[in-house]
DNA sequence: CACATTAAGGACCATTTAGTCCATAATTAA
DNA sequence: TTAATTATGGACTAAATGGTCCTTAATGTG
């Protein structure tokens, strides 16, 4: 009953991921883990050691997938600030479609487990620093571009926008109504003209 | 050992808040709810039930306390922007100061249970439409008072406002540094220009 | 004084929790 | 073939979970 190396790492972290961005940390049981991540509990305390472990393992998992797809959107060649205005609507639409309303992974980590857990407040606030970085490239680039505001600063911009994007998220999560999140939205962007 | 009538119940559900609010719903023990109200189970569960639904009556409790609190400050005498600014400072140097780092109760319960808790969900979202309707007040003056943006649309500018507050809260869970809140929630309100 | 309240204390419950450990089976590499 | 890997299943634990229930004690009210 035991074929070696049978199961992925990474794809299990990325289950585990899942449970833990819709059902949070602490309702999260080992059970669901298991299940999910379709493993024995010998297995995965033998190779994740504990339920925190594994969870600050997918905050790190969140963020490397994160990164790929952001410095994927980053790196493409439409205008920096059509960029930033894609990915507030991203936010937008997945928010208000079946079954979206997880909201960003990282933002649910700080609410709940940033106050009493440092070790996962630290890689929150890395994975934060991520968001608000591609920001501050798309802005920079923006400002070279012509469609932002060159006489603001970019770093303030860029936590801007990284704040604005999650105050969206999180009212969304209270109320997924799609003319206040488009208002939201759009009010946030005007801060590049 | 039983005074009839000794604990006072709003008392005993701003306690119990308190809790909610520092360690998330999940993470509360019964224990922890007995202590901080300083009552025993079996007034416990007389009094209120279940663990739940004081759970809910704290969101209301909380919404009960915020509306006096809000509506104390936006019936102050001073012009509306400044009053919409003075919330924005008073987050700040809340979440940058020893033990602040609560954040908003409505927020922490809007990510950690409005996906699962429906009941929850919408007392939630009417605190948040509280809040709303506080800042579009407050909008309204301003733009009479002609320190906001007339043009702009006064609900958009309340859900934005509302959102942008969230934002702040939530980023300064993760990592509270001053000057990054300074700048969020400067940026923010040149939205009222 | 007597009676109804009101609360406390504590026994009790089933369930779930995270976590440990070991024997077993399948596989690959030597 | 043998030995080292690698994973599983399941037994097991100690503690904590939310919740029920019943007895007892103190108090206010008639």
């Amino acid at each position: 009953m035991a074929r070696p190396r049978e199961f992925d790492t990474t794809v299990a972290l990325g289950k585990a991921m899942d449970v833990f961005w819709t059902k949070g940390y602490e309702a999260t049981s080992l059970c669901d883990l298991l299940e999910a991540m379709g493993l024995s509990k010998s297995s995965f305390y033998d190779t994740f050691g504990s339920k925190h472990e594994v969870f600050l393992a997918t905050i790190e998992h969140y963020k490397k997938t994160m990164t790929a797809q952001i410095t994927g959107v980053a790196s493409l060649e439409s205008p920096a600030r059509k960029l930033i205005e894609s990915l507030f609507d991203r936010a937008v639409s997945r928010m208000t479609e079946e079954g979206g309303q997880r909201g960003c992974f990282l933002n649910n980590c700080a609410v709940e487990v940033a106050l009493h857990d440092p070790a996962a407040a630290k890689l929150i606030d890395g994975g934060i620093s991520l968001v608000e970085d591609t920001f501050f490239t798309l802005v920079e680039r923006g400002q070279r571009e012509g469609d932002v505001a060159p006489d603001k600063d970019a770093r303030a911009l860029a936590r801007y926008l990284t704040s604005s994007l999650n105050g969206l998220l999180v009212i969304a999560k209270a109320n997924p109504n799609p003319e206040a999140l488009a208002d939201i939205s759009q009010m946030s962007l005007t801060a590049l003209d």
